[in-house]
RNA sequence: GCGGGUGUGGCGGAAUUGGUAGACGCGCCAGACUUAGGAUCUGGUGACGCGAGUCAUAGGGGUUCGAGUCCCUUCACCCGCACCA
């Protein structure tokens, strides 16, 4: 028999099942369906091993359920619309449309290597006005329902490159091309109100009982509701009042300062006519807009010269800060200070000289000499020096004070989230754009559905900064469709994030005019799988369940939650080679020699460094390609799964793929044990059904659980069962039962051998094989023996055997009665057919 | 900084969810067969110890008859932080 020629083998059954349309489905409602996706991809142009692993984990998935009697749906399309495009165009002078219409070119011939069951026929590309006519008509949709709107709202402006950044775009807060000082701008755009949403999509997460718990307590925490007070502190000689929120209303005694952001309205009303707060104020502009830069800041803040009134005491007036660790976005924008009890607070207390005093005192110490130094207490504890607050414990201090302020018409409890509503507008051209004319006297207007799609023009020049749809000579220089007058086109496109919050609904529908149709989105979905990387635990994911709660209240046919299931898989990751000139070379630039790594091209040493995520700019990656070309495309999908658990990372190593590649010769050659004589013709049956029976159920349980390399671990037992115990008679059967366990995995050598073993249809179309329990019991059975919890000894008995029995057998043991020696024997702990523990006394 | 996670032999990992730590694979060692192959097959392989045994699941502490698993704590690394997708 010749070795397995994957290259031929590979390539005939990927026509052949293409031929088939094997993999094309429809509802039908006589099966139960089962909807599997792989978070779609930005068509970058090339697959990486990324990729390969999230397509195999549905892939497996889809091809298991198909055995299990569902119809499946496993698609497949492009994330087309996004940065790197426009990237491209600036860079390599070439059209976004171009450059993105080849990358799927040639993306999905390499996909189509890769012998996954897709049902192509459903592809969409979100950079078509076929698919986005229908997301502006969501848009309109959105906002006729009151879940759109504008308003005024910050971006990274290059002042040099007179364009946006986006964050990534902003390198230690310059811009990444021209180096100036990135500022924020202020510019009127959309945005999606989430925020009406936050209490469903918090409650609604109770329900996605199959997504991990990390994921819905990451979107619980994004969202992060937060129960207090909201207070109205008076204002010295003045008639307006400051709107704080607190989480701590008890420790408004403690109280020392009131800060307001820089962004808040009397913060900018005070800088018009004071040049110190200006100053501040430009100083906050300058900073960077991310949250993670801003909290690493130190913190400062400037003296506006205004008193607020302490709510309870109105001889106590508190200085009123501008301060750039006070957020617009959250609460009210104004806190009120208690150094003593919130870490922020004391920072800024001791830069500021202002008084840090103690009102919750830790129960069981004396209130004097309780004092903070470093550190805010922000534990539980007993409150003083808080008038009628005294001797409480920190909740019902809350609420005493709460319903205080209440009384005193000076606040209320209230409930404040941290999300914020969806900004959408993005001040660039490879997007969808937002259908609105802006009329000198109408205002925005919507453009009429009958002008669907708006559509991006393709004369565009990238040769001058800003947004090309912006400068472009006539797109945007339309009537108003309302009064007729000259008018202009919304030049802002909508964020990516909006087409992947619907493409998982076009999918079920794709090909027709209607964005999707009730009888196929009530049949497929919601997605009953749904699997991509952990980093899209919040934002996307949060996003498009937002979106699908929106589109049902706008009438769509679409469930509230879209995903079922999810799986978050981790990533692939590869060790680093330097070169000791100090720059990084490819896995494919070195070679091994002995224990250390040379360069292949000068024979210089290499460092090699940990595994980190494949990147291309530390050029630790893997061609999948290349590995496909030399081992086949099974043994890359076998080793993407067999080496880790998919949530985890995974390392790619030369020497692993290399053991997946002999595995599949492994089991190909398992196939002339068919013809070769046995050497023990009579062996136990029973012994090598119970394996394969054993091993049925521990893959099938396996693959339910996403263990595959668990799944893998066991097949491997099982092909090494058939050296060990194998009887002719058995052959047949053992060998098939492979197959079809392999058949997710491998698709390919499965299908040749199915073939070979004297089928004529496709293993894709058999059913999973079954595991007999009856084949599974063991009759005996080993069990653990402990002295006082330590392993001693082991015992084989028959299973279920009784206590006593057990008892007695263990203590004949000469290795129990040497450790027992003269001690007495206190008692015995069995766990059945497990263990027992002899516990001396 | 905040939120979420991960940590087990030389390496990737397994452990019936509180009950024999190291399944399976890689690597390494030995043997067999061929000896032109990086082929294949068989056996061994956590550390220390001649041994009975002792020590081992990132470090430290705790709960328990029994802890990789539960609790407290320290450290290291990874993901996200709202305009990368």
């Amino acid at each position: 028999m010749s070795r397995y020629n994957f290259k031929e083998v590979e390539y005939r059954w990927q026509q052949q099942w293409a031929h088939q349309n094997l993999y094309q489905c429809a509802p039908d409602s006589s099966r139960p369906k089962y909807y599997v996706l792989a978070m779609f991809p930005y068509p970058s142009g090339k697959i990486h091993m990324g990729h390969v692993r999230n397509y195999t984990i549905t892939d497996v998935i889809a091809r298991y359920k198909r055995a299990c009697g569902y119809n499946v749906l496993h698609p497949m399309g492009w994330d087309a619309f996004g940065l790197p495009a426009e990237n491209a165009a600036m860079q390599h002078h070439v059209h976004p449309a171009r450059w993105t219409y080849e990358n799927i070119a040639q993306m999905q011939e390499q996909m189509k290597s890769l012998g996954l069951s897709i049902d192509w026929s459903r592809e969409v590309m979100t950079c078509h006005p076929d698919y986005y006519r229908h997301e502006q008509k969501m848009f309109l949709d959105l906002w006729d329902k009151g879940l759109a709107y504008r308003k005024q709202s910050v971006v990274n402006w290059d002042p040099v490159d007179q364009t946006v950044l986006a964050n990534e775009q902003v390198i230690d807060g310059r811009g990444w091309r021209s180096g100036a000082v990135v500022e924020k701008r202020y510019l009127w755009q959309w945005f999606f109100k989430i925020t009406s949403y936050t209490k469903e999509l918090l409650s609604g997460l109770e329900t996605l009982t199959a997504w991990p718990d990390k994921v819905r307590l990451m979107q619980q925490n994004w969202i992060g509701m937060s129960s207090g007070a909201l207070i109205r502190f008076a204002l010295r000689n003045r008639l307006d009042h400051l709107e704080v929120f607190t989480t701590r209303p008890d420790t408004l005694f403690g109280a020392s300062f009131c800060a307001i952001s820089a962004d808040h309205p009397l913060a900018v009303t005070l800088g018009k006519s004071n040049r110190q707060i200006a100053l501040f104020l430009d100083e906050c502009a300058k900073s960077a807009v991310n949250e993670a830069t801003l909290e690493k800041l130190p913190k400062k803040g400037i003296d506006t010269g205004l008193k607020a009134v302490h709510p309870f005491n109105p001889t106590v007036e508190l200085p009123v800060f501008i301060a750039n660790f006070v957020y617009m976005d959250y609460g009210t924008g104004a806190i009120f200070g208690c150094p003593a009890h919130d870490q922020r607070d004391l920072e800024f207390a001791r830069q500021y000289n202002l008084p840090v005093k103690p009102v919750v005192i830790p129960k069981n110490q004396p209130a004097q000499g309780f004092t903070i130094r470093d550190i805010a207490f922000t534990d539980d504890g007993v409150l003083q020096h808080s008038d009628f607050l005294n001797g409480l414990s920190v909740e019902e201090a809350k609420l005493k004070a709460t319903q205080h302020l209440t009384k005193l018409g000076r606040g209320h409890a209230t409930n404040v989230f941290r999300l914020r509503d969806w900004g959408v507008s993005r001040q660039r051209y490879w997007g969808c754009p937002i259908p609105v004319i802006h009329c000198p006297e109408c205002g925005a207007v919507p453009v009429p559905v009958d002008d669907l799609p708006v559509v991006l023009p393709d004369d565009v020049s990238f040769n001058q900064p800003g947004n090309p749809l912006d400068h472009h000579p006539t797109w945007k220089y339309v009537d108003c469709p309302r009064c007729g007058r000259s008018a202009q086109r919304e030049t802002d496109t909508l964020d990516t994030f909006v087409e992947s919050s619907w493409y998982f609904a076009r999918f079920c529908s794709s090909s027709i005019a209607q964005p999707f149709l009730a009888s196929d989105t009530q049949y497929w979905l919601p997605v009953d799988q749904y699997v991509g990387g952990i980093e899209h635990a919040i934002l996307h994911l949060l996003y498009a369940r937002f979106f699908m709660h929106a589109l049902q209240d706008c009438g769509y046919p679409v469930p509230k939650e879209p995903f079922h299931g999810l799986f978050t898989q981790g990533m692939v990751i590869h060790e680093t080679y330097k070169h000791q000139k100090g720059h990084w070379l490819f896995p494919t630039e070195v070679e091994k020699q002995g224990d250390h790594y040379i360069c292949s091209a000068d024979g210089s040493p290499v460092t090699v460094g940990r595994s980190e995520k494949m990147s291309k700019s530390k050029k630790n990656v893997i061609d999948p390609g290349q590995i496909i070309e030399m081992y086949g495309v099974d043994t890359a999908r076998w080793f993407v799964l067999s080496d880790s658990p998919p949530e985890r990372d995974f390392e790619w190593t030369s020497s692993g793929v290399e053991g997946a590649w002999r595995l599949v010769q492994k089991i190909w050659r398992l196939l002339t044990l068919r013809t070769i004589a046995p050497q023990n013709p009579i062996k136990d049956n029973n012994a090598f059904r119970r394996i394969m029976h054993k091993t049925i159920a521990g893959v099938t349980t396996d693959i339910e659980n996403f263990r595959f390399n668990r799944a893998i671990a066991r097949i491997y037992e099982y092909i090494n069962a058939f050296h060990e115990h194998m009887d002719r008679n058995c052959l047949q059967e053992g060998l098939e039962a492979l197959v079809l366990l392999i058949q997710p995995f491998m698709p390919h050598l499965a299908e040749e051998m199915w073939h070979q073993l004297g089928h004529k249809t496709s293993v894709t179309l058999q059913p999973w094989p079954k595991a007999d329990p009856a084949l599974i019991e063991e009759d005996s059975i080993i069990i653990a023996i402990q002295v006082n919890g330590k392993m001693r000894d082991t015992i084989t008995v028959r299973k279920d055997i009784p206590n006593a029995e057990l008892e007695a057998a263990v203590c004949q043991r000469s290795i129990v009665q040497k450790t027992i020696g003269s001690q007495a024997i206190k008692k015995s702990i069995i766990v059945p057919n497990r263990l027992i523990n002899i516990i001396l006394g």
